[in-house]
DNA sequence: GCCCATACTTAGAACAGCGAAG
DNA sequence: CTTCGCTGTTCTAAGTATGGGC
């Protein structure tokens, strides 16, 4: 009855090349662009995203193993034997030791809470001070067996293909698809990004019995394992999810999608191209609109003006609110508090300075000194007047004020659709600038510095930072005297076609003078080896706190780069890997190297 | 307008595995 | 063959956004 494609790439090209036809048709009236057209499978309307929908249910974590019983704990120096309950909590302590989680205060006191929850009563009594517990053994333990999992590799793999091949796919209309997340996420304890008051509080297992699947009626549903049943098994083609499950620290829930290949999840990611795209389209009148608004009698306008201004200009989020308590505390640009800005009427010689210094998204700081129209610099300082520093700056003013405003400036606008956007066009200009000064057309590696910087100047943009990895002083030292051998042999080589110059000017016969030209060819070699290593360690050292990879992924429109390569010669693989490739197949097949985001 | 539930995207860290160097 | 260092992959937390009920 259901065809499969294997082959999922042409699939979902065709789809994509169908919806390209129907968008020249339709010129783009909203977002339905995807309409029906030649194809059985047509592009739904009214939020419908599939009609059929099989797959086999998630992967459970596997169950827990008591320890042997020669690995002991001991409390108060003296050994204890645990109830199995408390023991498999007190094993996720212990596997993360070495953690500097488990030192804070927060995550010790959440942890043990949670921990005596599980514990039998007579446990309950004996165990009192977290401080007094010894996990250390378990610990070996668990670093031994990581150890000879390592030796026992290939079983272990074989197996975990075997999962893939029989979990890791589902069907949804008439393709195969691979699955994002099939496995249930293991029990074990939270840990939450920055200063989370919740870290270190249990994960709890997830059962059968608390598994929502989604699927279509018409399908082989997924069975539950022996002797347990689903929470609930439903049919709601509205929706992408195939599994859910309610999480317990922040009762959220929690989803199986499909993987970034699929085209469910292509699709969307060419909608949100093509919606930043539109903004481009009417970005001038919009940014004349907030200029004007500046001047408002009406204050939660100037905010709504001022707010919107900081997302075009420095990419920062939308800011919804927040639960106080319940995590980290972070802000985005409506959240923003009157103590996370302080105002500059002059600074290193510029005048109207806003410096910003905030925890964003996953507490990474937001540290930036922005010189701002006069304007913007009188009207925050008409917002902060009379406020304490954990006031709102804008208190006139939420996430869905601004999205109710933007949605009428342009159908489908959002806050983030201005991230997207700016992402993007920079990263175009960036490669018409970077790229044009280079003249030698076969310099693939002086190119990809160029994307590479021209990708840097992005996340410096959106803020995407990383720890600096802890081997980088090491490789940076190590990639230095790299160069300098390389230039020593350059030196050397020199030195060999200098004297076979000068050999052949005296012998002037063909064997001599091929020699000159075998020396100058491995003169180039070497200068070019040279320049490779000069180019990776200047890559290197930009690179040092800045992660690529999260605008690459998701802010990137994949055409330009597409574009790019093809207009330059460079092969798509330099810039994409093979996963980067699968999500983006879409636009590789579509961009031609005249493409214009 | 506000609150809550829901669904989906975006995010950095941890981990695994592979190729080059020793 | 082993170790090292880097890249690609996996994991799951933390955002954005919307819509329904009051």
């Amino acid at each position: 009855m259901v065809q499969i494609t294997n082959v999922l790439v042409p699939a979902l090209c065709t789809a994509v090349l169908v919806a390209c036809v129907g968008m020249l048709v339709y010129i783009l009236p909203s977002l339905c662009f995807f309409i029906p057209f030649r194809w059985e499978e047509e592009r739904y309307t009214d939020g419908v995203k599939w009609k059929f929908l099989e797959h086999k249910g998630p992967v459970f974590a596997p169950p827990y193993e008591p320890l042997p019983s020669n690995v002991k704990f001991y409390y108060d120096g003296k050994h204890m034997k645990l109830s199995p309950g408390a023991e498999e909590v007190a094993t996720f302590f212990a596997k993360m030791l070495d953690h500097e989680y488990t030192t804070k205060d927060v995550f010790r006191k959440n942890f043990f809470k949670d921990w005596r929850k599980e514990m039998t009563s007579e446990e309950k009594s004996k165990l009192t001070d977290l401080n007094k517990c010894d996990f250390s053994e378990m610990s070996e333990y668990f670093k031994a067996q990581s150890e000879a999992r390592k030796a026992m590799t290939k079983e272990e793999k074989l197996e975990n293909e075997r999962l893939l091949q029989e979990y890791g796919f589902c069907i949804m209309d008439n393709h195969k698809e691979r699955i994002a997340n099939f496995r249930i996420e293991p029990p074990g304890l939270f840990r939450g990004r920055g200063d989370h008051p919740k870290m270190g509080m249990l994960k709890r297992r997830i059962r059968p019995e608390d598994i929502i699947i989604n699927c279509s009626k018409d399908s082989k549903y997924p069975k539950p394992p022996p002797g347990t049943k689903w929470k609930e098994v439903r049919h709601d083609n509205k929706v992408t999810w195939l599994v859910s499950w309610t999480e317990n620290i922040q009762g959220s829930i929690k989803y199986i999608m499909l993987n970034p290949s699929s085209r469910i999840k292509g699709e969307k990611d060419w909608q949100k191209y093509e919606m930043a795209r539109r903004l481009k389209k009417c970005v001038d009148r919009i940014r004349a609109q907030y200029r004007e608004d500046w001047k408002s009698k009406e204050m939660r306008i100037r905010q709504r003006a001022v707010a919107l201004y900081f997302i075009d200009k420095l990419a920062l989020r939308a800011g919804n609110e927040k639960e106080e308590g319940e995590t980290a505390d972070t802000v985005g640009c409506c959240s923003l508090r009157v103590e996370h800005l302080t105002l500059h009427q002059e600074m290193d010689g510029q005048e109207y300075v806003v410096e910003f210094d905030f925890l964003g998204k996953d507490s990474i700081r937001y540290y930036n000194k922005v010189p701002v129209e006069k304007r913007v610099f009188k009207n925050l300082q008409l917002f902060m007047e009379d406020k304490e520093p954990e006031d709102d700056l804008f208190d006139r003013l939420n996430t869905s004020i601004l999205n109710k405003h933007l949605q009428e400036l342009m159908d489908g606008l959002t806050a983030k659709v201005f991230r997207t956007y700016n992402a993007s066009i920079t990263l175009q200009q960036q490669l018409n600038e970077l790229t044009s000064f280079i003249c030698t057309v076969y310099n693939v590696p002086a190119k990809i510095l160029s994307y590479n910087r021209a990708n840097r100047a992005v996340a410096i943009l959106c803020n995407h930072q990383r720890a600096p990895p802890k081997t980088f002083e090491k490789s940076m030292q190590n990639l230095q005297t790299k160069i300098d051998a390389k230039k020593e042999q350059l030196a050397d080589a020199k030195r060999e076609l200098k004297s076979a110059k000068a050999d052949a000017k005296v012998r002037r016969d063909e064997k001599s003078k091929k020699a000159v030209e075998s020396k100058k060819k491995a003169v180039q070699r070497i200068e070019e080896q040279l320049m490779k290593l000069e180019v990776q360690a200047t890559d290197r050292e930009e690179n040092k706190q800045i992660a690529l990879g999260t605008s690459k992924l998701n802010y990137l429109d994949p055409r330009i780069s597409v574009a790019w390569c093809k207009k330059f010669g460079i092969p798509i693989e330099k810039i994409y890997n093979k996963t980067q490739r699968e999500k983006f197949a879409w636009a590789i097949d579509m961009a031609e190297k005249d493409y214009e985001f």
